[in-house]
DNA sequence: CTGAAAGCGCTAACAG
DNA sequence: CTGTTAGCGCTTTCAG
């Protein structure tokens, strides 16, 4: 069916040896007829079968990216700058999306595994139950670097990066509580027991105490369907039905933050006239919304630059001694969606 | 290094015809041999090779779709729609972000081609230039499906589907000029030479007319240089240099609204006191902004529903003969952006 | 029901 | 510089 190098060497009067190499430019080939082959192969139309160079080089320059949500602008802002970073080292791409789903990831990264993708980066919903395949991934030296890695992984071996929120959160709070706000809430919507927002809490907890605020699980509002936006929009009355005090809520994520700030609107709440509101990522919903949002950043380019560093260093390096995990900074960028609370 | 069905085969004391027969369950093996073998596949952490199956069965049971902009909600939401048909029937999807870049385009086209995708699914940015790669898809019996075909496609062999705008934009105008206005923009973030956008002046044309306008290109306000949201946000001040009376704008795409929204309320203006905003795809962007858009609605789920349907049965019955063009219908969703303009 | 043998399209020693 | 030979890991006839 599909013209293959065979087809090549006998209308070229050669061997498919030398076809394949002259194809490649790579090996030492008289130019007379490396220029007749590559004449030939184009005229018959010809086109490398991928799926047999991977089969017998072992390599399919491939990058398997496992996001939680193609929806949510965070991710697909990562996934553009990790992209623009392998295209000029020679890989591509494998983005996958699992929609939140536990089944769907697990099999996302089978998958991986057996489309032997030559590394791979992972934004993981949770960590623990995803172990087992991740020293699958170790022992097959299949490079694979976990976002959000939590504090302990145990002995489990994965490169990663973590961000630390402990400096944007606290930014945060002080900022609202130098605005006069008492009453702050914590909302997402995240599973009940993924490990990264947990971290978050001591970050917010001890947040709290610094400024003088009294803690309690209170100011915790989580709420999750695996929609942020619906998950968002229903955590607007969730919380002021529960909490009617509150003055400034600090948003898990930017797809969430849009979802809350419809259900405040349709509550006919104004931002930051009623209800001040943090988000967190800062994208292009963060920057572009008619109030823009006050905003805990994370820097996307520097995720990117790692993980693609990382992944692509231990690929061409074959480096598989210590695994590493970067912390990256957290900073709070300040817009318009807060403000003082409202007296009285 | 990794484990195959020879070792297996030797642990198992059988060969490894059987081992892979036992494996995929399809043929009549003896039910003991099956469970020992599974057993021990499982023991050895065997994973299937999907390149070598690949290669030896040439099917990847992967579409391939390629897209022009992640970051655009309305693509995302055609990708998750064709995800969540294709995974049922046990299809992988290959996602690609070209980030409305030609080269990129062509060489992501290029790149199924040669990973001999079973099948591709293509939002193009330019029909016209592709036409050889897209009959080349022909002549190796991968079904292609391009999303906003063109009419005109002349003899090139391709399925497709198409928006019929002029119902939504007829709508639009009726809407708009029902409400008392007459200068109303078109604008959008498109290549200069793009056919699909080609389309829709005539229906603009006609609707226009058809409502008691005059009509003249100044209609159009066309800003490309590939990012939607600062195209849309730099169109604002564009618009009202040269058409200071415009009162309504219809946009080309939500993204794009969302950088104009941006633009308009950085000159003071807001929606829809001072100016009417239509969008158009109809996305999260346009049902949960604060003040709701009015849309053009595009019926995301029907298009991947007949994206993958045709695909899949070209795929299945092997049916080559006549190339599928289908029609899909736009319509008006009123919500708040649309109003009477300021009078005087 | 099971095994032996062939080969998918390509690359890579190893000889000439 | 070029050709011969041998697989990569798997599926698939074709005989037992």
């Amino acid at each position: 069916m599909a013209v293959t190098i065979y087809d090549i060497a006998k209308t070229a009067g050669t061997s498919h040896t030398t076809v394949s190499r002259a194809l490649r430019g790579n090996a030492k080939i008289s130019v007379e007829v490396r220029r007749n082959v590559q004449r030939i192969a184009a005229e018959l139309g010809y086109r490398p079968d991928r799926t047999a160079r991977m089969l017998k080089s072992g390599k399919t320059h491939s990058i398997g990216v496992l996001l939680p949500d193609f929806a949510n602008p965070f991710h697909t802002e990562f996934l553009q700058a990790v992209q623009r970073l392998c295209q000029d080292r020679g890989y591509h791409l494998f983005p996958v999306d699992y929609r939140n789903d536990e089944k769907l990831e697990r099999q996302a990264l089978e998958h991986m595994l057996e489309r032997r993708c030559d590394g791979c980066i992972a934004s993981l919903m949770r960590f623990e139950p995803l172990r087992d395949l991740l020293q699958e991934f170790w022992d097959s030296r299949i490079p694979i670097l976990v976002a959000g890695l939590p504090e302990d992984v145990g002995n489990t071996p994965v490169d990663g990066y973590r961000e630390d929120f402990s400096v944007g959160i606290r930014q945060a709070i002080e900022h609202l509580v130098g605005l006069g706000h008492r009453e702050i809430i914590f909302a997402g919507s995240w599973h009940e027991d993924a490990g990264v927002a947990g971290d978050r809490f001591e970050f917010l907890q001890a947040a709290y105490r610094d400024s003088g605020l009294t803690w309690s699980h209170d100011r915790i509002a989580r709420h999750w369907t695996g929609d942020q936006l619906a998950d968002g929009k229903a955590s607007a009355r969730i919380i002021f039905d529960k909490q009617p005090n509150t003055t400034a809520i600090l948003g898990a994520n930017d797809l969430f933050c849009v979802g809350l700030i419809r259900g405040l609107t349709d509550m006919g709440m104004s931002i930051p006239a009623d209800v001040s509101l943090i988000g967190t990522d800062d994208t292009w919903t963060a920057r572009y919304w008619p109030t823009p949002l006050t905003s805990i950043s994370q820097d996307t380019e520097s995720q990117a630059t790692f993980a693609v560093e990382t992944l692509l260093g231990r690929l061409e390096s074959h480096q598989w001694q210590p695994s590493q995990c970067m912390t990256l900074n957290s900073e709070l960028i300040i817009r318009e969606s807060t403000a003082a609370p409202r007296t009285g």
